[in-house]
RNA sequence: GGGCCUGUAGCUCAGUUGGUUAGAGCACACGCCUGAUAAGCGUGAGGUCGGCAGUUCGACUCUGCCCGGGCCCA
């Protein structure tokens, strides 16, 4: 007789093999149509908020891995607080406007752009800031993210944008906005700023000059002494007002002839050689920090060149005497400021010197043409050492490919300073929780040391800045009563009504120029800072638009956003509402590549999520983003993917193990009180409290990797290699609905249950497939992410029960090692073919006594005996002592059911082929 | 150059106030099972804890320097 047929064998349809990039789709759809978002928040109606304010990627090309990341690790936190209790609403946004779109829309019109009105610009940037956003709002659904996708914030909707006008006009009225210079590229070609992105490297050919600046004062190099600087831009020159030196360097006087050329000691060698000098005396040597103050000649103006100190200056090239023209160098520009010199500035738009320039030669002459003129000057004035060329690096212009000037232009600033904005930035930053740590000293110390914020773009696509000039005096305006009405009728409109509408419709009656009273004037056409516009969404969304709660509870951005969307949301929400726009701030490392070099398209090793997906599936991307610890960076290899679908697989196949031994059970029904427990299953339940505990507290502190490990082993070590090992006879062999099978079942039904749950926010397609497959019972919920996490249940816990199985689970290790070293010398292959025989203290045996006729069942073999353990596959713990363990064959006959040696088959006469257990059974 | 961070087995992580032969899981090798089967079980082999110096009776853990990597500045 076929004795299979009577057993309780694993049954279930949830399939082995996940196939997650063909099953995923259907889940994204079905949980939008079915609104599981607002299902969620429905839930925790009347519960208590959580809110993760997102930071908007921008919306320009596909998601990638650090997009990805981001997103998955947001929606962990909300899956999880939703499942803590809390009430989630997450509204996901977009970064609309900005260089980058601009950059491409220009780009794609090519030639065309020339003869494109701005207005035109303005609409291909909305459009393809909108396909993007699509895009992304598609791949980010994709990735298995609850959100409210039906209605995020964008940064280019009307209200947004208005939003974006009254937070810079309630800076204008309370005095934050001014306007300074400041050095930026300038393509002279195109006569237009240039952003940092649209720059281009590449080789140039520039003259290099030697030129000597004398002293005025009495120095410490006697008379006749001259500084000596080096520079590839003559035509700066005429612009210079000091001369830095590093304060920590020696600097030296090479004396040739009657003159004193002053250097740093360290180039000595260099620069004699470059001038073709042998010998020469050396003076003393004398400390930058020194010569602070004195004053040089200016070789070709009636001016004095200050000297000046700055930590930049190099001593590994020149002469370590840097020319400094303030209004030609962000460097410059820096010292200048430090020690209150003007920012020179004598070219124009053109690249023509101005009559600022003080040398009539060159006014009207360009820069580029002037490096010859200015040269020839220095050289008849007796300042010019030596001049040659050099080829370097030198910026160029993205669209003409012209080299770049660096000019000292009017930018509005926000002061950071005023009004204490500093000191409260920073007291607010005490006042917040940064996750990890660390991101407190990080932001404090960039906000500490950082400039006032320069806010003003010289571009096409972005919010306008309400600045007008009055045509009678020039004075440039920003009026907080233009700017109150701009808002409003941005808030109509849109933000283009600052460009279709003449100046008088935003004009308040009467309006007159406070300087001279004059009544005509014109629009500027700057934009503001991108950074401004994301500055503004604790303001727009939390507060205006979605209206979810200020401050929040937190944000979560990359490592990057301490200088950027922390810091400026930091600044603006200080500005307007004098607090932090957030209770925590959570930071993530980026993804590298494996060689932990970051991905870029040059280096051609950017992964995408997409590739991703379609491959290993959504889950697995994000179980190995649950599985790392992403306060450092994430190296993504391929060998990672690999491991990851490895664990996922095993994860997956637990659950399916699980599922498959539950196929006839009702919790409702069948489900058995603790108390009735059997002893080994009361141990499974404290160990499952322990992980519930564990996972529990990871969620709360965010630490998901820890969600990861802990679940991983408790699938591996604690279910799969021994607790549902051991639980198989006992599942399959024992009577359907007796005590013993439905005591297995309750344990293994309240552990799917559990895990499920627990893993809900993280493999959310994998838990809801498999929670369709979960038995029903009273109170389940439609779906996992609507259950709230299990909590660690009091009356399963115990210490005792625990540290006994613990030294079980050690003397079993030894067990094991006895039989595998039976079965290499093919004694036995499987270990029910094998009895045990423990040699040990009697203490010991009273405690193995202590688990009574379980003991064979738990290490899996038909026999345990107490005796001498001897002979060839006897083994000595090296844990425990005084304990050895031999293995004997088994006695008596295989029962053809359970496959267990006893002796009593055979011995029923209507059953001779099984043992007396599953007679009884069947 | 500055601020902040980071470097433990091939991979992902543990390593409690410094204290005996540095732990898991996966991957790998070998074997078993064939009633979780593109599964399951067992055993085993992998690390001079980035390097060097120091403090200490004793350092993966503390200090300094160096090297590699990242972000943000300059």
């Amino acid at each position: 007789m076929d004795y299979k047929d009577t057993l309780n064998l694993p049954k279930t349809d949830f399939p082995m093999k996940a196939d997650l990039a063909a099953k995923e789709p259907a889940f994204v759809k079905k949980w939008e149509e079915e609104k599981l978002y607002f299902k969620m928040l429905e839930a925790r109606k009347g519960c208590k908020t959580f809110i993760l304010h997102d930071g908007p990627p921008y919306a320009n090309g596909h998601v990638h891995l650090g997009t990805a990341i981001n997103k998955i690790l947001k929606d962990f936190v909300v899956k999880s607080r939703s499942m803590m209790g809390f009430k989630t609403p997450y509204v996901p946004g977009w970064d609309c406007h900005g260089m980058p779109i601009e950059h491409q829309v220009i780009k794609d019109l090519g030639p065309k752009a020339k003869d494109t009105s701005l207005l035109d610009v303005r609409r291909r940037c909305r459009e393809h800031a909108d396909k993007f956003l699509n895009i992304q709002r598609g791949e980010f659904k994709r990735l298995g993210v609850l959100g409210e996708w039906g209605n995020p914030y964008l940064t280019m909707s009307h209200d947004y944008e208005a939003s974006i006008v009254a937070a810079m006009a309630d800076m204008i009225k309370d005095g934050y906005i001014y306007r300074g210079l400041r050095p930026i590229h300038w393509c002279i070609t195109c006569k237009t700023a240039l952003a940092e992105a649209e720059v281009e490297y590449a080789e140039h050919t520039s003259p290099s000059i030697y030129v000597k600046f004398k002293l005025k004062d009495k120095s410490p190099f006697g008379k006749n002494a001259s500084f000596v600087i080096w520079t590839t831009t003559p035509w700066t020159i005429p612009a210079n007002l000091a001369i830095a030196l590093h304060p920590e360097l020696d600097y030296v006087g090479i004396k040739i002839k009657d003159e004193v050329l002053i250097v740093a000691a360290a180039l000595v060698d260099i620069v004699k050689n470059a001038w073709g000098i042998t010998g020469a005396d050396i003076t003393a040597a004398v400390k930058g920090s020194k010569l602070e103050g004195l004053n040089a000649v200016h070789p070709l103006i009636n001016r004095d060149s200050a000297v000046v100190l700055a930590d930049y200056v190099a001593s590994d090239s020149g002469t370590g005497c840097v020319h400094t023209a303030p209004g030609h160098g962000a460097e410059d520009f820096e010292t200048g400021t430090k020690y209150g010199l003007p920012h020179l500035n004598p070219v124009d738009a053109a690249g023509c010197y101005t009559k600022e320039v003080a040398i009539e030669e060159l006014v009207g002459v360009n820069v580029f043409k002037a490096n010859a003129i200015v040269t020839e000057m220095l050289n008849k004035s007796q300042a010019l050492i030596k001049t040659e060329t050099v080829t370097h690096s030198y910026p160029h212009c993205w669209r003409c490919k012209k080299p770049l000037v660096f000019r000292a232009t009017e930018q509005w600033f926000m002061r950071v300073d005023h009004k204490d904005l500093r000191k409260k930035a920073l007291n607010e930053i005490d006042g917040t929780k940064w996750i990890p740590s660390w991101g407190h000293d990080r932001i404090y110390n960039m906000v500490t040391t950082r400039p006032d914020w320069c806010l003003s773009r010289q571009r096409y696509w972005g919010v306008p800045i309400p600045a007008i000039d009055c045509v009678k005096c020039g004075k440039t305006i920003l009026d907080h009563a233009v700017t109150v009405k701009l808002r409003d009728e941005v808030k109509k409109h849109g933000c283009d009504i600052w460009f279709e509408w003449e100046i008088e419709k935003f004009l308040p009656k009467n309006f007159k120029c406070p300087s001279c009273k004059a009544a005509e004037f014109k629009k500027h056409s700057d934009i503001l800072d991108v950074w401004f516009d994301s500055s503004v969404s604790q303001r727009a969304v939390l507060e205006e638009g979605h209206k979810l709660g200020w401050p929040c509870d937190l944000f979560l951005e990359g490592v990057d956003q301490h200088r950027g969307w922390f810091q400026v949301s930091l600044l603006t929400a200080i500005a307007n509402r004098g607090a932090a726009p957030y209770r925590a701030v959570l930071t993530h490392g980026l993804i590298l590549d494996e060689e932990q070099r970051k991905m870029s398209k040059s280096l051609g090793n950017v992964v995408s999520p997409d590739e991703v997906v379609n491959k290993f599936g959504a889950d697995v991307l994000r179980l190995l983003f649950a599985s790392v610890d992403y306060t450092n960076d994430i190296s993504f290899s391929k060998r990672m993917l690999e491991l990851g679908s490895e664990a996922y697989r095993k994860i997956r196949n637990t659950c399916k193990y699980l599922l498959s031994n539950l196929s006839d059970f009702e919790p409702d029904r069948h489900l058995v009180p603790e108390a009735n427990l059997m002893e080994i299953d009361r141990w499974a339940m404290h160990s499952l409290q322990m992980l519930v505990q564990k996972i529990r507290s990871a969620y709360e502190n965010y630490e998901f990797h820890v969600v990861y490990h802990a679940l991983n082993e408790f699938c591996t070590v604690t279910m799969s290699a021994f607790y549902l090992d051991i639980l198989k006879d006992r599942l399959y062999c024992e009577k359907k609905d007796g005590p013993l099978r439905r005591s297995a079942q309750t344990v293994v039904w309240k552990i799917l249950d559990s895990m499920l749950k627990l893993m809900a926010p993280i493999l959310s397609f994998t838990v809801e497939e498999a929670w369709g497959y979960a038995p029903h019972y009273k109170g389940k919920t439609d779906s996992a992410i609507l259950s709230l996490l299990p909590k660690a249940d009091e009356k399963y816990i115990d210490e005792q029960l625990a540290a006994k199985w613990e030294t079980f689970l050690k003397l079993r290790g030894d067990v094991t090692k006895v039989l595998e070293n039976a079965r290499k010398e093919k004694m036995i292959g499987n270990s029910l073919e094998a009895r045990v025989v423990i040699e040990c203290t009697d203490e010991m045996k009273k405690f193995l006594g202590g688990f009574g006729d379980a003991l064979p069942d738990l290490f899996i073999v038909s026999g345990v005996e107490f005796g001498k353990a001897e002979g060839k596959f006897s083994h000595t713990s090296a844990e425990i002592k005084d304990f050895k363990v031999g293995v004997v064959k088994s006695g008596g006959l295989k029962c053809g059911r359970c496959w267990k040696y006893s002796e009593s088959v055979g011995k029923n006469s209507s059953h001779p082929e099984i043992c007396k257990r599953c007679a009884d059974v069947v």
